[in-house]
RNA sequence: GCGCUCGUGGCUCAAUGGAUAGAGCAGCUGACUACGGAUCAGCAGGUUGGGGGUUCGAGUCCCUCCGAGCGCGCCA
């Protein structure tokens, strides 16, 4: 099955012999589709474009598609699809079990690396963005027939855990006793001590050697932290309503043992070379290095997340690898990918993408921040939304406010904006989902219920307009899983639902009788199907009732 | 100093080089014997930070300046 849109490219296309670059119409009056290939043939050609343009109208075979064709302005040709076309797709829409979601031509192994929350520490927002656009990423990827391996890359190495583990064996602290708030204290107190005492400073740090060599002691009590955390984790996923299990996570000490090869390999290959006692990569045009190994021998994150890619698709056979880490991190990204490119662990046509994300900031448009200057806690955040809406709302309300505009853009948190029922908020979908539920609830106990098979008759601007964004989902689907751009998706159902509520005003649906009756309760059937599906992909809850 | 990102009505945001830059919120008018008014219809509000350039056409691409944020060798 391929678009109307497709269809018409195609068609235009063939008349033309280029990509007619077909847009939705800017303005009604427009119809539905409008394409500049005229004026862009024209001033290759050096002729009239409205002349271009007619001869094109000529050419081109769509009268089974659309009404009569139009020339308008400087030379655009404007399109409008027949309504008994219109009619046809929103039935091909609701015999689908898919609902319009159209599965990709190349499926691919592809892995997303998101939410990395640190052990010991609490979620924060950071990890809150993360993991809400990267469990979209996840959702909308599967939908279109990837194979999609989560991979949740959780800090549970590195020299801190000397500390950790040192001031637990100190205190006598019994750990399986801690809960995550537990361990935040105990991280405080053992970098107090850390700093305090000179003692305790080296016997953390030989506790981190400790650790590295595999002492089963310190393993047993770092194990025992780390299950601490994971617990916290899951309980803020579970509140969330994200994707992520324990088999999804692959933290930093998983590859432990493969950075010796990772940086014994890159020198091999040329690609590394020591420098002022550390093993770097020098990459063209870029003055800092990539530090793969410490001066002390040590290895830092870029060995982590070298012996990563390799490992992703290595290994795990993946042709791309998505990073959803916060913008900071952007250079960092692109050493790594350069350098893994370089060595050859990236498969001809591998794509390696690092999907950076803007801060969370407060009122005062600053980083979000405790009065105390710690990052703000994100169960804090689900506190505050849920003092103005009921819980599935408000976590709703949140992860749409996360993505519902540019990803790489900051965005104040503003509970009262974002739980708003009004305007392009979470609520305001859920509330079109739930009342085209509750239409077609009664529609059914008053003996009509909706049949997906029924004939569509669309006589109405308002139920034509409707129909015309309903046909669009699949195309808006296919290009989230490409172009990984969330808002793209909540602008579209915002659209719908404004659509949906506007054909509710104006039209009676169970008012209506015989054949209209029929046709609007499929269409209802159709909206919400929708709604239900995008809302889905981004990980919020079509509600049936609210 | 170098690099990356951003700057669009009072506020929050859209806009794949294409027509008169679109929405929402707030403001102002209207529509309730309601298939859920948590809605809808409408009005008003813009020299897209400034200036140059490329193009038939620039919010979008290039240069420059201003402003904001974030990075820039052994933390992650």
């Amino acid at each position: 099955m391929s678009s109307i849109p497709s269809l018409l490219s195609e068609r235009l296309q063939a008349a033309t012999g280029v990509d007619p670059e077909l847009r939705p119409a800017t303005k009604p009056q427009f119809g539905h589709f409008q394409t500049n290939v005229a004026l862009r043939l024209a001033n290759a050609e050096g002729t009239n474009p409205r002349q271009v343009a007619q001869r094109i109208v000529d050419e081109v075979d769509l009268a089974d598609l659309c009404e009569p064709l139009e020339i308008a302005g400087p030379g655009f040709i404007n399109l409008r699809v027949r309504a008994a076309v219109l009619a046809g797709e929103v039935s091909t829409l609701l015999a689908d079990p898919a609902t319009g979601v159209r599965p990709t031509q190349r499926p691919e192994i592809v892995v997303v690396d998101y939410s990395a929350p640190n052990v010991a520490k609490p979620m924060h927002v950071g990890n809150l963005r993360s993991t809400i656009i990267g469990d979209c990423f996840v959702r909308v990827l599967r939908a279109v027939g990837h194979t999609v391996v989560p991979q949740n890359h959780i800090g549970d190495w590195g020299t801190q855990f000397g500390m950790l583990v040192e001031q637990i064996l100190s205190e006598g602290t019994d750990v399986a006793s801690l809960d995550l708030d537990g361990s935040v204290a105990l991280y405080r107190r053992a970098q107090a001590h850390f700093k305090a005492d000179e003692e305790f400073a080296d016997a953390s740090r030989r506790r981190v050697v400790a650790l590295q060599a595999g002492d089963p002691e310190t393993r047993a009590v770092w194990q025992a932290l780390i299950d601490v955390s994971k617990t916290g984790f899951n309980r803020a996923y579970e509140r969330l309503g994200v994707l992520l299990t324990d088999d999804d996570l692959a933290g930093e000490s998983m590859y432990n043992d493969m950075l010796p090869a990772v940086a014994a390999d890159l020198e091999a290959m040329g690609i590394a070379r020591v420098d002022q006692g550390a093993l770097c990569v020098f990459l063209d045009g870029d003055d800092a290095p990539l530090i793969v190994r410490k001066a002390d021998g040590g290895f830092g994150y870029a060995a982590t997340d070298l012996a990563a890619i390799r490992h992703r698709f290595g290994t795990l056979g993946a042709t791309r690898c998505i990073y959803v880490v916060g913008t900071p991190q952007a250079h960092h990204f692109q050493q790594v990918f350069a350098t893994a490119r370089l060595a050859g662990w990236v498969p001809d046509g591998g794509r390696t993408e690092h999907i950076g994300f803007g801060s969370v900031l407060g009122p005062d448009g600053k980083m979000l921040r405790t009065r105390s200057g710690e990052s703000v806690k994100l169960d804090t955040l689900l506190d505050e939304a849920e003092e103005v809406a009921a819980p599935a709302i408000a976590t709703a309300a949140v992860k749409y406010a996360d993505l519902s505009s540019s990803l790489h853009k900051d965005y104040v948190f503003d509970s009262a904006r974002m739980t708003a029922t009004t305007g392009n908020t979470g609520p305001y979908l859920q509330y079109a989902h739930a009342r085209a539920s509750s239409l077609l609830r009664k529609a059914e106990a008053e003996g009509h219920p909706a049949d997906p098979t029924a004939r569509i008759v669309l006589t109405e601007p308002a139920e034509q307009a409707l129909a015309l964004h309903l046909t669009g989902y699949g195309d808006v689907v296919t290009r989230l899983a490409e172009e990984l751009e969330p808002h793209q998706l909540c602008t579209y159902l915002f659209d719908l639902a404004t659509s949906y509520s506007t054909f509710w005003e104006e039209l009676p649906v169970l008012r209506s009788e015989g054949e209209v009756l029929a046709s609007r309760l499929a269409l209802c059937l159709a909206a919400k199907r929708v709604l239900a599906s995008g809302l889905s992909l981004l990980g919020i809850e079509p509600l049936e009732v609210m």
